[in-house]
DNA sequence: TTGTATGCGTTATCAG
DNA sequence: CTGATAACGCATACAA
């Protein structure tokens, strides 16, 4: 138990020291690692800490040498599926390697875009990781230029500087290409959403391409924002002209979901026997026994991973500008027929 | 454009005083607000800034007035739709009265819990707010003990000391009772988890009594942890029986897509033809068009602003300690019959 | 309005 | 191993 000084809210190194007994120096040693202090005098230190209630101030220690301990999670559409499970993932693997995370949520005006690099900046971040695509690249720069560590996820704008960790996005929509194609499927829509992330330009081209190869020609639906909405419009629009499309590959598993939705509830088709469809991301609710979604799984994990790499790594310098691209794995499930 | 200095990665207030001509207070007077500098100094201090590019370091300048500007948010589940959206709505609202939020991930071992904690003291954090039930007290009190401004979501357990912000579980759920009473429901189960979080057991408690008000016994369901997966299971065992229940009250959005699904495809029930299903939360598959669920809306928005309130109070002091109830308002779709 | 001097809580350096 | 002292980058009381 603690007890709390009524003046000051915090407790001070010093009136640990004051209380053991010993020097702020003391005190300070006791709470470094690999500092040289007697036995005794840190029972003394760590006695004493514990009943003032003393936490070392990291503002303070952030001073002297250059580690805040800080790291930046820029990112947009924090709410959704995909995002948030990266969030979690990264969030869990940066405590593990005792960094903190400071989240900045940049959904919304250019304005709170500007203020949230401020505060990157502000609070001497070790390192700055963007989450998504849509922070503009001029903050970015920005970000950069003022000397931060920057590293992109799922961003494949081939910048100078930073760190990217990227996703096969191209080679994964080829195969799903392939996986509809030899399922027999060769009316197939692509839906996609307004928000030109590269990563859903990537997939869209990467299909386009390999539809083009084997000789046909798809169609790119761009209903709205990424989400279960725009899919499901997108859905409306696309079957209920005669010349319905006999498969899809959505380039979202949340596109996904609205594309099937529609499809069952305004057509009442079924999947995958008149129409098959392949998704992006495996998100949680692909699982989910109304979708049972085919899809590519992001390689989440890896992603975390690897970002806890770049910041351990002793000497940051020589891995600066690196690239990493990550496989996306083929998920099977049922909204495509076998064979 | 910036000039890096090759030397330090940060730029300091000295050497924008240096290259402007001007006293390191000069500087320091330009980015405090409410500070007298000329127009002439200001702008040569501003330029200088810029091209050298400066930013303000709050973690020396939160040295000097103990506020840090960091707000501590302890969660688990990130991942869950319903705490990513809280996470998303406190995030942008704390930006927008500049405060920045550092997320603490407590879903994990109770090693990582104590690290996290310390955390949250290490940074001296304005406030912490702990979103969910899963945290356990100790860690709440801890932060308590050591002046830390603690605000309490979701949580009815009766702690001195912190705000707390909770909603109206066992008024939503006596209502979400007579909603499916009124449908004409007799035999009614309760879908619940063995999370034991406040909130759950307050929703199931508040539906228990309002059945026994009316005569009605009720069964509670505790198939696993809260999510779809545990909705799901619940529903295959509940349903398997000769006794099958009309109606389900699932204490979380999550449990009752789960045990719908479950209903549906290893049943082939319909909804709400012959089974009625309430659930909790209003998160976005609940309006999906596969779900079409009626539920209780989490006040998120309020949420989000009565802490912003309770940071930009000016006298902190007055408002220790206080209690905010919110409203969750029903949401009518169409897992419940009507009339 | 401007500059000087001091202190915020730490840690690193150095003498003991 | 220990204690005194000088930074770290900034804001402010005070004197000019």
């Amino acid at each position: 138990m603690s007890e709390l000084k009524p003046g000051r809210s915090f407790v001070s190194a010093q009136q640990v020291a004051e209380l053991a007994g010993v020097s702020r120096s003391a005190v300070s040693r006791t709470f470094t690692d690999g500092a040289s202090v007697s036995e005794t005098t840190r029972k003394k230190v760590l006695e004493a800490a514990e009943r003032l209630g003393y936490h070392v101030n990291h503002l303070a220690r952030s001073l002297i040498h250059e580690n805040s301990g800080i790291v930046c999670l820029i990112g947009a559409d924090i709410n959704t599926p995909y995002h948030s499970r990266l969030l979690d993932a990264i969030t869990r693997r940066l405590q593990a390697i005792n960094r903190v995370a400071m989240v900045i949520n940049t959904s919304g005006d250019s304005d709170s875009v500007e203020a949230a690099l401020r505060q990157t900046l502000n609070y001497r971040a070790n390192a700055t990781v963007v989450l998504s695509g849509t922070p503009p690249t001029s903050l970015i720069n920005t970000c950069i230029n003022s000397g931060q560590h920057v590293i992109l996820i799922n961003r494949d704008d081939h910048l100078d500087g930073p760190e990217s960790i990227t996703v096969d996005n191209g080679v994964a929509a080829r195969e799903a290409f392939h996986m509809l194609h030899r399922a027999g499927c060769r009316r197939i829509a692509v839906v996609s959403s307004q928000a030109g992330t590269p990563s859903l330009v990537a997939r869209e081209r990467g299909f386009e391409q390999a539809a083009q190869e084997a000789g046909l020609g798809v169609t790119i639906t761009r209903a709205g924002p990424t989400g279960y909405g725009a899919g499901f419009e997108a859905g409306r629009l696309l079957l209920s002209g005669s010349d319905r499309p006999e498969a899809a590959f959505c380039v979202t598993d949340l596109l996904a979901c609205g594309f099937m939705d529609a499809a069952r509830v305004e057509f009442g088709m079924n999947v995958p026997e008149e129409l098959c469809v392949v998704g992006f991301d495996d998100i949680e609710q692909a699982s989910w026994s109304s979708y049972q979604l085919t899809t590519f799984r992001q390689p989440i994990a890896q992603i975390a991973e690897h970002i806890t790499t770049l910041l351990d790594s002793e000497n940051p310098d020589a891995v600066r500008g690196g690239r990493v691209c990550f496989h996306a794995a083929p998920v099977w499930r049922r909204t495509v027929r076998p064979k």
